[in-house]
DNA sequence: TTTTGTGAATTGCTTCACAGCA
DNA sequence: TGCTGTGAAGCAATTCACAAAA
């Protein structure tokens, strides 16, 4: 029993989680990997944090605190070992193994994203492509590699053979949320999606979205503020 | 002169920018406009920011302060009126009048974005494509539309003429940073950059970047941690 | 009632500044 | 000297909680 008379303060300690890394942390640790992977091609053995902060336009302190979350991994007095570095990212962020893809929507854009070269080398290739329009069913989408549209209902079984665990989904906003649930229960743990939609997956499974008209917007955004900027009393 | 032997602190009071709004409001900001685009589309007359918020997944606090930064909208005891609030919120990110939209680098994905319906109802037309590949000269790149490809050396006119305002940059990542400077140059304020590089641009134009081998990872890193946190003494 | 707008409290992120090491 | 890693400080964003309005 709690003695009356007292006010009590319910100080519920947060109940510790191992001090999770910041979001924003995470998204600059690709950015990190992919000026690291620039360096590597030019041969440079070492990189200080002032540097790479520079190339991305961040503050070294920003860069040594970002790696620091994830490990030690710099030489006091040198810097940081780029082929090392690299190999340690990509392992963290899980692209030192490769990823199998599924790709459902082949219209343009999909067809696009699947000729798109690049993504393996990034330790990610799509294995199999779907589409719901049978008009399409069977074309080669890919000039280089005999990978053909498949039919939905195909979906749950290939992703189960060719071990696929990301799915990119480039379906009409429409049925996005379907082929996205589609997705998960066929076992996919992963989606980049370009609809235009808030997409709902059970807490298993994780969800990155690209929306090309925010991006725009954003855009317009910065360059009317720019405008009010420069000219502060504008044409009203 | 100071008295000594008195600690000073030195305040320097960050010369009051009008309190500047926070980058992760406006991001949300579009995000909220596309939702009520689509409760316009189902007729809602008004919306609560906790409905608002549930579609976005985000809490209905969040919801009225940014929308508060960016002025009065709301009803107490009403809600938000749909129709008014998409009027306003287009008005701030400037999309209530039309932007004209350059497109440089033809490839595939290139080709995907011009053909890519829905940028007009958003406020944006690409009414020029540009590359540097001679053999693609003069090709028609949208079947709808009488929009040919044309060479790099008309940009800067081809800019002024049609009073291009925004580019979308769908080059190499080799040529990337050249083709904005090229941009810039011809008086584009504003690229949205496909390239996986850091652009430089002067502080008088914007850019935006969506580099989908970052967004793949981000999705990997993610699918890592739940994997991890449902099994946390994984197979090492 | 319901729901907004907003100061205050809280949480989270970034920057600072320096000990320690090469 | 040059550079990392890291507590502490400072700043920014989010959440809380409530007066006011319909």
């Amino acid at each position: 029993m709690r003695p009356a008379g007292i006010k009590w303060k319910e100080t519920l300690v947060p109940m510790s989680k191992p001090d999770a890394i910041p979001a924003p942390a995470v998204r600059r640790l690709s950015l990190y990997l992919r000026e690291l992977e620039h360096l590597l091609t030019r041969e440079r053995r070492t990189v200080s944090s002032r540097q790479l902060g520079e190339a991305l336009g961040l503050t070294d302190a920003q860069v040594r605190k970002d790696l620091a979350y994830f490990g030690q991994f710099g030489h006091p007095g040198i810097g940081y070992h780029v082929e090392e570095l690299v190999s340690r990212v990509r392992r963290i962020l899980g692209t030192d193994k490769t990823w199998n893809v599924a790709l459902v929507g082949a219209g343009n854009l999909g067809r696009a994203l699947v000729c798109y070269r690049g993504y393996v080398k990034k330790g990610f290739e799509i294995v199999a492509v779907f589409d719901s329009d049978p008009r399409i069913l069977g074309d080669a989408v890919d000039p280089t590699r005999n990978l053909v549209v498949e039919p939905m209902a195909k979906l749950r079984e290939t992703v189960k053979k060719r071990k696929i665990r990301l799915g990119i989904l480039c379906v009409p906003v429409e049925s996005a949320q379907d082929v996205a649930d589609q997705l998960c229960a066929a076992g996919v743990r992963g989606i980049l999606n370009f609809a235009p939609i808030a997409l709902r997956v059970h807490e298993a499974a994780a969800v990155a979205s690209v929306d090309l008209a925010v991006h725009m917007e954003q855009l317009s955004f910065q360059v009317g503020n720019l405008a009010r900027a420069a000219d502060p009393g504008g044409a009203a």
